[in-house]
RNA sequence: GGCGAAGUAGCUCAGUUGGCUAGAGCACGCGGUUCAUACCCGCGGUGUCGAGGGUUCGAAUCCCCCCUUCGCUACCA
């Protein structure tokens, strides 16, 4: 096999906030797929995967565990790369952000784009619009008021380090219309253009004082590097970048990358934001970023309340290794998200592990056992059926290459199992079992048992990159090594006279729904059970902390007049999403007050709720609709809302102070 | 609200620059076969190609409009 370069590939890094589930691991499954297939096809390949460990997040949720964040991402580290291992990834680099050297060179990064005048401090007065909770740069306000809702700016307590991204705009668009295939799949390379990079792109935080578990701003140690710089960055950190020019031969050699493999809600970081970091630094652009869809199951996203998590170690439990491989890249459409269920599953795996493949190597193994005693030899006894099967089986090769040229990994995989589809034709064709009857066709029926043994062995071939396990099992069978790529264009290699074994094992045993169903039952009860129990701990422990703001006198309080309003009807507002617009009984008046708090509560539930309402807030238009008032809520971390409701029943108008 | 994508057989989806009776896998039905994990092989669809207009000799494929779903984004007092 020629050499054909060297094959940068890498994964997103995982967030060691807790432990992922298969929707997750379906990157790396598809990563590793990849770069075995790479690997195989003569690439020198590097792959890079690892762990994402920083973050107020972790902070808390070690804070929560009784932990230190190191001790909390050491252990979740540890269960990502356990799966990893578990699902047979041959990555060549694991790397976690807490690692020393990235944490040097994140440093070296930051300190050097700030030197070069990239990386400015934000300096607030006057910037800060507190209901937009957003920042601005002087450049960005309009008329010294906040560009998006025109209202006064102030000044605000944070100072933080901000990137200048508009200054390689221009040089970014560039790029993206030079390169069409930068962006994968195309019609995500728009969302960018028209939603970021055309209205001009905002400079970016890339800092904060808020939390504490980040790596240190070295000149600055209030604060530490906010997720994207040093998440990011592992990509060159990890192969030996030096910021100061004293980078490594294997970067050199490396970098840029190939391929960075991404699920589709990260694709703006890394098209826009990455790429101008490097523009920043000097380096070379990634030839590629694949944005791949999200494995859902019944349509929904996975959560554990719903119980409905598929993690990757069950399913190895249930189905194995390679079967769970088999089906996350088989699955898994190209541009849209893949929808899985178990019943889907298992109808999978029965028919085409278990059926087409598994018993068309039993098969060919039995009877090369019942009629030449587990011999296969090739009698050269040719027949015309045989030119069609060898060119199915040899040509494969190309098909599939062809496929994996575009990433359609499901699609090759196809192709593969046409070659196994095609030996059970051939099966039929030739009717061994009538050639056993006629001693005068025995060397014919041994070419057939050679040509099949032959197919599967190209089959398998194909197929290790995918299912290694499989593949190895399929060949020690046979007794025989894995082929390379480059013997499995030519039929014949398998070596004449070779003995079979004795005993096949069964490859992939066929699956009973009702037992799986169970099983499944099983799972989801012991994954509700535990996510009651955190939610139960959660509300006792689980505390926010927001950005304090400026303390304000009492007459600015009582300025705001607040009263117990009730809900007397409630309606969605047409053309927006998030908004409801109720009906609310202030005293003697009815005001009318719209929400965002759709996803929260239905208009029907909303009827009837007595709620604080803020009542001389200035009327304004919402999606087209005047809104007089505001409903207060709480809001916890994950943007949940609540109406706060008085403790004891109170009338309507009654003030609240 | 802005931008974009998708809507094809019961299910999951293919359908390249418009062209011959619209395809694959699974499921289902019938037939064949028995080496094998009740398996494999063959045959089988009246599918309004989301609705409606239009361009064309000809459209699932191009244009217009509408409906539905989804994504990104904005708003969310």
């Amino acid at each position: 096999m020629q050499n054909k370069g060297k094959y940068y590939i890498t994964t997103a890094i995982a967030y060691t906030s807790g432990k992922p589930h298969i929707g997750n691991n379906y990157e790396v499954v598809l990563a590793d797929s990849i770069a075995r297939y790479k690997r195989k096809d003569g690439y020198d390949v590097f792959f890079q995967t690892g762990t994402d460990e920083h973050g107020q997040k972790i902070e808390l949720k070690a804070a929560e565990a009784g932990v230190t964040p190191k001790a909390f991402v050491d252990n979740v580290a540890g269960t990502i790369r356990g799966l990893c291992d578990l699902l047979n990834i041959s990555y060549d680099k694991f790397i976690r952000t807490t690692d020393d050297f990235h944490e040097k060179q994140v440093q070296k990064i930051f300190k050097r784009l700030y030197n070069q005048g990239d990386i400015y401090k934000g300096a607030y007065e006057g910037m800060y619009c507190t209901p937009c909770e957003s920042f601005w740069t002087e450049s960005q306000l309009k008329d010294g008021k906040c560009p998006d809702c025109g209202r006064e700016v102030k000044p605000a307590k944070e100072e933080a380090y901000f990137f200048k991204m508009s200054k390689y705009a221009d040089r970014l668009i560039e790029h993206i219309n030079k390169h069409p295939e930068f962006i994968q799949p195309v019609s995500r390379k728009n969302e960018m253009m028209n939603n970021f990079l055309l209205p001009g792109l905002q400079d970016l935080c890339v800092s904060r004082t808020s939390f504490k578990w980040g790596i240190p701003v070295d000149f600055d140690d209030k604060h530490v590097v906010y997720v994207w710089l040093d998440a990011l960055t592992n990509y060159i950190t990890g192969i030996g970048y030096d910021a100061d020019g004293d980078s490594t031969d294997q970067y050199k050699k490396l970098w840029p990358a190939d391929l960075h493999l991404i699920g589709k809600d990260i694709i703006r970081f890394h098209t826009i934001y990455w790429p101008i970091f490097l523009m920043a630094l000097g380096e070379k652009l990634p030839h590629q970023i694949f944005g791949h869809p999200w494995l859902l199951q019944n349509n929904d996203k996975m959560s554990k309340s719903k119980g409905n998590i598929m993690y990757a170690d069950d399913l190895a439990e249930l189905f194995g290794v390679d079967a769970v491989r088999y089906f996350v890249l088989h699955e898994m459409p190209f541009e849209n998200d893949g929808s899985i269920t178990w019943d889907l599953m298992v109808e999978r795996l029965n028919s085409d592990l278990a059926n087409t493949l598994g018993n068309l190597v039993n098969r060919t193994i039995s009877m090369s056992n019942k009629y030449f005693d587990g011999v296969v030899e090739n009698k050269d006894a040719k027949e015309a059926v045989d030119d069609d099967l060898k060119a199915a089986v040899t040509g494969a090769y190309d098909k599939v290459e062809a496929k994996m040229d575009e990433l359609r990994v499901a699609d090759a995989l196809t192709e593969i199992f046409n070659v196994f589809r095609r030996c059970n034709k051939y099966i039929d064709e030739t009717e061994p079992w009538v050639l056993a009857k006629n001693e005068a066709r025995k060397d014919r029926l041994a070419t057939v048992l050679y040509n099949l043994v032959e197919g599967i062995s190209i089959g398998a071939g194909l197929l290790e990159p995918f299912m290694p396990e499989t593949a190895q099992r399929i060949m020690s069978q046979l007794n025989s090594q894995i082929r390379d790529f480059d013997s499995v264009k030519t039929f014949g290699m398998y070596v004449s006279g070779t003995k079979v074994t004795e005993t096949p094992e069964i490859l992939f045993a066929r699956l009973d729904p009702k037992e799986i169903d169970a099983k499944v039952a099983e799972l989801a009860e012991r994954q509700m059970a535990e996510a009651g129990a955190v939610q139960t701990k959660e509300s006792d422990t689980d505390v926010i902390n927001i950005e304090p703001k400026d303390e304000i006198t009492y007459d600015e309080f009582a300025r705001m007049q607040f009263q117990v309003g009730e809900i007397i009807s409630c309606e969605a507002v047409p053309k927006s999403k998030k908004l409801l617009c109720s009906q609310v009984k202030v005293g003697s008046q009815v005001k009318q007050i719209v929400s965002g708090i759709k996803a929260y509560y239905s208009p029907e539930e909303m009827v009837g709720k007595k709620v604080m309402v803020l009542v001389n807030l200035k009327p304004a238009k919402l999606a087209g609709v005047m809104s007089e008032g505001m409903l207060l809520c709480a809001e916890d971390a994950d943007g949940n809302l609540a109406l706060m409701t008085p403790e004891k029943t109170m009338p309507s108008g009654a003030e609240i102070m």
